[in-house]
RNA sequence: GGAAGCAUAGCUCAGCUGGUAGAGCACCUGCCUUACAAGCAGGGGGUCACAGGUUCGAGCCCUGUUGUUUCCACCA
């Protein structure tokens, strides 16, 4: 093939695209159940329809295609499946919002209308996400792309639903849910959010109907107190003890209530009374079912007090007979109706002070729950919802965790994803929103009969009545936990089920562990018996360069868009992946961006140097049957690296490999190698040497493909090459035969002879184009014979003898390991200089060698250390003795 | 209240199983040395938060302290 052209600056916007649109046409992302290979997937974290790509999105997918376009080189059959999720809460929040712009509202449109603008808006973010997500280089498997309610995962959702409720481990009923007020929806615990906020305690009396004393008792929400059905106090409290058996008269609404002993109740806090809310408060809730009482409702569920109107349709209900057991009753809050709660909560405290029961405003700062999407606070309701019954999942999902079925990188989020697991209580999965999987059960309209199926029931089983759907939909994390599954096509046993799943490796950030992670655990023991991944390989968030979390609000994001336009993919990805440890948080600066973008600059120059070196007809893809010390040296130092970039990437240490990759293609092979080879390439013989640029050069571009693909791919598709494409292209492995230790050693020796040369040079501010005698006085004659070029070439040499011993007056004197370098310079030396600066050099070696023998001298250490370590110290030892011994003789010459 | 992370060069961060501290940026000096000034060569700069302990040896392991960030729980 002609060599090509390469431009002197790397162009990646001129790159990028062309290059993606060669892998998808070349099919190279695309993965099939493949006998002959093994098989290795990732399902990604289907981004959200409502927003675009952000700089956490850039960040895990940067690392999921790193380790799946690596796994594919080696040779499994990588399947990334990708997708999108639809988001429930989030996006029917943000259509609700785009059709305010046209003033339409969910009741003008109706469900089916609603539906079809969610459906229209999926269509077009749900694309925009995943458009930015090639724009990354991201090798999904585009073919398979799914989304969260599409047929296929929509009739897992359904499998699950009537599977759980068939065994009992689905339940409906009325229970104390987070209600947001703002999004007219429960949410669960996990959704619920908590922020500090300035509220009071306000110390209420209410006066005890037998003993007429008053009982002083503390709350932060006084409004609630119309729905209070007791108060509480310790059975062990002395200071009550004679109100056993009493009762109270709430205020307002002149009704007594029972005093109950309860443990709720702590006799540490307050006074050790407590008004007992069961329909507005957990704690309360859990007290008003042990003791029976009646659980009062008086707040609606747009956040307004109760009325007589809601009171009627409660009775209603009760009337008909298809009220629940457990149907919390609904008061008539009178003078207090349609007022919203806070509205509510003033004048009822105006109405408590005219009444003398309020004794005192306690300022408190404390944590008030709010909805993780619209930040509204939270009210707690006794609602009727469908629940997942926790306890029986949870268990198998613990233990395959503790068994070490699937770990957690780093590890300390196992304890994380424990602590969630173990404590979590029954998740609340109901929804009051359209957007969604609509709930598979169908309830008569006549008799109240409830079917819980995969297809809608004709008439009811039981009289014949016709049926109507439950109009909630499902928790968005309820479909997102079948991912891994539903997306290879269960419960259909699909041959890519059978094939890809369990998956491999989850990538995702440590925020959504309870969410999302811990779901898919639980969900794939329970319905595929395979636990769905086996290694969670966690990242941290991306913050700003202050360290602040980035958000809409702050308005400190940074669209990760701008920036590949400005430094392209590769230097994005790569910053992401540098110096990003496993569950770390990092900031995003520019300057790394810039650096990424400067070292694919510096590859592409190095490519751009060996084309230029080129023949026209080409260049074996082998190494000659020759090899120099240089050549041996590179290529050895290669064959260590891809070991040792292989078992980091093993062990998902994706910020070390790039960074050993980074230190060798720069330092190694363009400062050293491509500085070696001038001389060579220039002179008669130059065949080796391009030989062995374009074969360590082809191995760097693999090795480095995974973090940055386009830049290697344009490359390697410049450079004479086998095969289609990088991507598809083999893993370099470890070569034993490829292993020349030896003549490592000798290299650097030489190697630390020319920065000697050069520092010393350096410091005495000669300038390069002053070239001058080399003499070096060594024992390694043959080494330093080997050298000579690259002396005269790399150390500004005019001339390199090589002897035993020279005698030189006041020549300036280099000291290094086997070999002193002497240089006469005489004119521009300064005798004061250069003894001061010897003399400092041997005071540092003297202080040097004084810890060394300080340690070989401690007896302990020679009998304890390993063997190789005291070895190694007495090497040390000696080649500090060695020195001394050279710079005194220097110092001496230049008396 | 419980748990976890972080604290290393001026800044941002690496540092894998303990063997005597690294990178990028910034700074200083000298270079347009024919791949690259988005570059080359050289240089200065660190009691690894503090105090103990284990060890022949601690940035790394243990205990405590301080600062900081986060997660979970609770808050009548």
């Amino acid at each position: 093939m002609a060599n090509k052209e390469l431009a002197k600056t790397y162009d990646p916007r001129e790159v990028e695209d062309r290059i993606y649109d060669f892998w998808v046409k070349g099919n190279y992302f695309h993965a099939e159940p493949n006998p002959d290979k093994k098989p290795y997937t990732i399902v990604i974290p289907p981004p959200n329809i409502t927003g675009q790509l952000h700089m956490g999105h850039a960040l895990d997918n940067t690392l999921q295609d790193i380790l799946i376009r690596w796994r594919r080189m080696q040779g499994y059959e990588a399947l990334w499946m990708p997708g999108t999720d639809h988001a429930s809460i989030a996006t029917e929040a943000k259509v609700v919002e785009a059709m305010r712009a046209d003033g339409v509202t969910k009741d003008d449109l109706g469900r089916d209308g609603f539906l079809e603008r969610a459906w229209a808006w999926k269509e077009k973010y749900g694309n925009r996400i995943v458009s930015q997500l090639k724009k990354l280089g991201s090798s999904c498997d585009w073919e398979r792309e799914r989304f969260t309610m599409d047929e296929g995962c929509s009739a897992a959702v359904k499998e699950v639903f009537v599977r759980l409720y068939n065994e009992g481990l689905i339940y409906r009923g009325n229970r104390m849910v987070n209600w947001c007020p703002h999004c007219k929806t429960s949410i669960s615990d996990a959704e619920v959010e908590y922020e500090e906020q300035n509220g009071n305690f306000w110390h209420l009396l209410y006066t005890v109907k037998e003993t007429g004393e008053q009982l002083e008792l503390a709350t932060t929400r006084p409004e609630t107190m119309l729905g209070d059905t007791a108060v509480a106090i310790n059975a062990e409290d002395e200071r009550y003890k004679h109100l056993h058996g009493c009762h109270v008269v709430l205020p307002l609404l002149n009704k007594e209530i029972p005093i109950v002993c309860d443990e709720h109740a702590d006799m540490t806090k307050g006074t050790g009374v407590v008004k007992i809310t069961p329909a507005h408060d957990p704690n309360d809730f859990e007290v008003g079912r042990r003791h029976n009482l009646p659980m009062v409702r008086v707040f609606t569920y747009d956040g307004k007090m109760t009325g007589a109107a809601d009171k009627a349709e409660y009775e209603a209900l009760v009337a008909s007979g298809k009220a629940a057991a457990d149907e919390p009753e609904v008061l008539d809050c009178g003078k207090y109706a349609g007022m919203t709660t806070a509205e509510a909560r003033k004048v009822i405290l105006d109405d408590l002070v005219a009444g003398g029961y309020l004794k005192e405003v306690e300022p408190l700062k404390h944590d008030v729950g709010t909805c993780y999407r619209c930040h509204t606070t939270i009210e707690p309701m006794v609602s009727k919802q469908w629940f997942v019954k926790m306890e029986p999942l949870a268990g198998p999902a613990v233990e395959a965790v503790e068994k070490g079925d699937i770990t957690f990188v780093p590890e300390r989020f196992t304890k994380n994803y424990l602590n969630w697991m173990k404590g979590t209580r029954d998740w609340c999965i109901s929804r009051q929103l359209w957007w969604g999987h609509q709930i598979p059960a169908w309830y008569c309209a006549e008799c109240g009969e409830m079917v819980v199926a995969k297809e809608a029931p004709a008439v009811c089983p039981k009289c014949g009545g016709a049926m109507e759907q439950d109009p909630d939909t499902l928790d968005t994390w309820f479909s997102s936990a079948l991912w891994p599954f539903s997306t290879m096509g269960w419960p259909e046993q699909t041959p890519e089920l059978d094939y890809f799943y369990p998956t491999d490796t989850l990538v995702t950030g440590y925020d959504i562990i309870g969410f999302w992670v811990s779901r898919m655990i639980f969900s794939g023991i329970a319905y595929t018996g395979k636990a769905p991944f086996k290694t969670v390989l966690i990242h941290g968030l991306v913050r700003d360069a202050q360290g602040r979390k980035m958000s809409k609000s702050l308005g400190n994001g940074i669209d990760p868009l701008e920036i590949i336009e400005t430094y392209g993919a590769d230097a994005l990805r790569f910053m992401l992946a540098t110096g990003n440890s496993p569950g770390n948080d990092m900031r995003f600066m520019n300057d790394k961006v810039e650096a990424s973008r400067n070292f694919a600059n510096k590859l592409w120059n190095a490519a751009r140097f060996i084309l230029m070196n080129l023949p026209e007809d080409g260049v074996a893809l082998t190494l000659p049957d020759e090899l120099t010390l240089e050549d041996k040296w590179i290529v050895s130092k290669f064959n260590t690296l891809t070991k040792a970039v292989t078992d980091n990437l093993e062990k998902f240490e994706l910020g070390i490999a790039v960074q050993k990759l980074y230190d060798f293609i720069w330092d190694n092979f363009c400062d050293w190698y491509i500085e070696l080879c001038k001389s060579r390439l220039q002179g008669e013989n130059p065949a080796a040497a391009r030989q062995v640029l374009v074969y360590v050069m082809t191995g760097m571009l693999k090795l480095l493909h995974p973090f940055m693909p386009f830049v290697t791919e344009e490359i390697w598709q410049s450079l004479p090459h086998e095969g289609e494409s990088l991507m598809v292209s083999a893993w370099p492995t470890y070569d034993e035969a490829l292993a020349f230790p030896a003549e490592e050693a000798e290299m650097e020796r030489i190697m630390e002879a020319i920065g000697a040369i050069r520092n010393r040079r350096g410091e005495m501010n000669v300038p390069p184009s002053r070239k001058a005698h080399v003499y070096v006085e060594t024992a390694f004659a043959d080494t330093f014979k080997k050298g000579e070029a690259f002396l005269l070439r790399l150390a500004s040499a005019s001339e390199v003898t090589i002897g035993d011993a020279f005698d030189l007056p006041g020549a300036v004197s280099i000291v290094v390991n086997g070999a002193t370098v002497k240089i006469p310079m005489d004119d521009l030396v300064d005798r004061a200089a250069e003894t001061a600066r010897l003399t400092k050099e041997k005071d540092n070696v003297l202080k040097q060698l004084a810890g060394v023998e300080a340690r070989l001298a401690n007896k302990a250490f020679t009998d304890k250390a390993p063997e190789q370590v005291v070895q190694t110290a007495r090497d040390q030892a000696q080649q500090l003795k060695d020195k001394l011994a050279l710079l005194e003789q220097s110092l001496a010459a230049l008396q």
